[in-house]
DNA sequence: TTTTTTTACATCGAACTTCTATGTATATTT
DNA sequence: AAATATACATAGAAGTTCGATGTAAAAAAA
């Protein structure tokens, strides 16, 4: 079970937590597991990592928040996308597509490496 | 003819290049074009991008280069993969593999977003 | 012939990222 | 009562891209 690089955890995180967040609203330690989840242990943010990540991401406004208080009285910040947010996954899931279109025409016409 | 956001980019530019000079030798200034023309414009590196991507790359013996005087008498530095360069590719192009599954994974039972 | 453009490489500083470490606090389990 | 899991936050280190700037020579345009 490898894990992935930094770069693609980098490119990665904005269209992940995005499409997360329009499916179901979140908060951070729920969204840290899931991704681990999703992933079969590939992507494993650390708190550190993600926290700043949804900040940056909400002073965007893709993303708004507020708090909760669960059953068991413990406080959430619960994340939901915005419209804006919404719109920037739909260009995110562009960006993939052409980066893909490109990657993978260059190695299907790439010599055995074997 | 929208370009790439810069996360995309940088987790592209190793495997993009590693791919090129996995089929042909090449130099900076050709690699550049060479992407910009793969990706039909939606990739162009600045020389100020390009150069210290490849000497990062040959700090990490990924690449060589070697000078070369071209018929006109130009100076060009070539840059040409090394093994463990090969089995590097071989590891990104694992990678992107898997964050392309966790990806689709997650757009396809998305509902609608418009 | 002189000027501009293109080719070709290099480095610097600004801005931004991830990651590890550290800190605070509360609920649950042992 | 102690240890673990839950939950959020920030700071500093290290690494990145990118635009700006510099050098130089060949080719094309004026």
């Amino acid at each position: 079970m490898e894990k992935l690089s930094k770069e693609l955890i980098g490119a990665s995180s904005t269209p992940i937590i995005l499409s997360i967040l329009s499916k179901n609203e979140s908060y951070g330690y729920e969204i840290i597991q899931n991704v681990k989840e999703i992933s079969n242990g590939k992507i494993e943010y650390g708190d550190g990592t993600l926290y700043p990540v949804l900040h940056k991401l909400e002073k965007k406004e893709l993303i708004e928040s507020y708090w909760k208080t669960a059953d068991n009285g413990r406080k959430r910040k619960y994340y939901k996308i915005s419209n804006k947010g919404k719109k920037e996954l739909l260009a995110e899931k562009e960006n993939w597509t052409s980066i893909n279109q490109i990657i993978s025409k260059l190695w299907k016409i790439e010599p055995s490496l074997t």
